[in-house]
DNA sequence: CAGACGTGGGC
DNA sequence: TGCCCAAGTCT
């Protein structure tokens, strides 16, 4: 082992606030000999560590990686999993989900959360049909021009399905780079130019070696470095990080405001599809009042608000369903 | 740009 | 129990 300490910057630094500064700051942190040895580290664990994911098999397409990534968005791996295997099976391909009802896509969801992604991800395969010949596109600002798909995923799939040299910057990139180079407990609130600057400057050269990069990274921030209780006995560049060398000092950044869940449109809107999720049947006025308070406006106005996002369709008669499903019931 | 947007599990 | 967290996107 080489004496790390030596080549360290003083861990007494004051954060950079400018991006030069930064990208400077982590090169210099990074200089050729420490940054080959932080590349080979990870890349190492993860030929060793990784978990076996479906996506993650070389035979996956492209569409495969994408409905992967939109699933993930905010919702864990264990969850995923199930759900990516039937959708996998029912549409293989984009064309397959464009030709199906959007309701189709919102009820196969199931409980994964946040549906509007199922009817993003809906409107992408409709897109792909039209735009791309019922192809996912391999660049990135064809990618961005997706429904559902913004900065993380479009270099997920550029990096993931295309083998393309692209940073990929989520929320465990963020943690293990704010740790392991900045030396902070924790990234900042939301994403900032210096973050997918210093992504991007911590990029390996090596064609091979940035197509696992991204995964790799974000592997050990889903196993190893963890947002609460970090497992540094077992990571493989805890003599390098430094957040590590510095003690792990408290986070003293700016905190985010936890979300609250009681009593919010959320949970109202949740309990309204749940319940259209759950039948094929068109279910009455009086049904979807049953599932809130009496005299609450929430309810109803939860009820336009899924109407006008067009995860609900009204029907003649003051009847609901989710968009275009087929009432199989007869 | 802060806030909305689901859901379930861990501590 | 209640808060925090999980491969973000959109407005």
């Amino acid at each position: 082992m080489t004496d790390l300490k030596a080549t360290d910057p003083p861990v007494t630094d004051p954060p950079a606030t400018d991006p030069q500064a930064t990208v400077a700051k982590a090169t210099a942190h990074a200089s050729p000999g420490r940054l080959s040895t932080l590349h080979r580290r990870i890349l190492d664990w993860y030929a060793l560590e990784a978990r076996d994911l479906p996506w993650r098999d070389p035979g996956t397409s492209p569409w495969g990686v994408l409905v992967s990534e939109v699933m993930l968005q905010q919702t864990p791996v264990r969850r995923v999993e199930p759900v990516w295997r039937q959708w996998m099976s029912r549409w293989p391909t984009p064309a397959a989900l464009a030709s199906s009802a959007s309701g189709d896509a919102v009820q196969a969801w199931g409980r994964l959360g946040y549906p509007r992604r199922a009817l993003r991800l809906h409107a992408a395969a409709t897109a792909m049909v039209e735009r791309h010949n019922g192809d996912v596109p391999g660049t990135l600002p064809e990618l961005l021009a997706l429904p559902g798909v913004g900065a993380y995923t479009a270099a997920a799939v550029s990096a993931f399905a295309f083998g393309q040299r692209t940073a990929v910057v989520d929320t465990n990139v963020r943690r293990v780079f704010a740790r392991a180079v900045g030396g902070s407990g924790q990234a900042a609130p939301s994403l900032t130019r210096d973050e997918t600057n210093l992504a991007v400057a911590l990029l390996p050269e090596d064609h091979v070696e940035a197509r696992t990069w991204g995964v790799a990274v974000m592997e050990l921030g889903a196993l190893v470095c963890l947002a609460r209780s970090p497992r540094c006995p077992d990571c493989p560049v805890r003599d390098l990080c430094a957040w590590q060398l510095a003690g792990r000092p408290a986070y003293e950044g700016p905190v985010r405001r936890a979300q609250s869940w009681h009593g919010t449109d959320r949970q109202c809107r949740g309990v309204i599809l749940a319940a259209l999720r759950a039948t094929t049947e068109p279910v009455a006025q009086c049904d979807v009042d049953a599932l809130w308070p009496a005299d609450d406006p929430q309810r109803d106005r939860c009820l336009d608000s899924l109407v006008a996002d067009g995860l609900v369709e009204p029907l003649p008669g003051g009847r609901f369903r989710l968009p275009g499903r087929q009432d199989l019931t007869n």
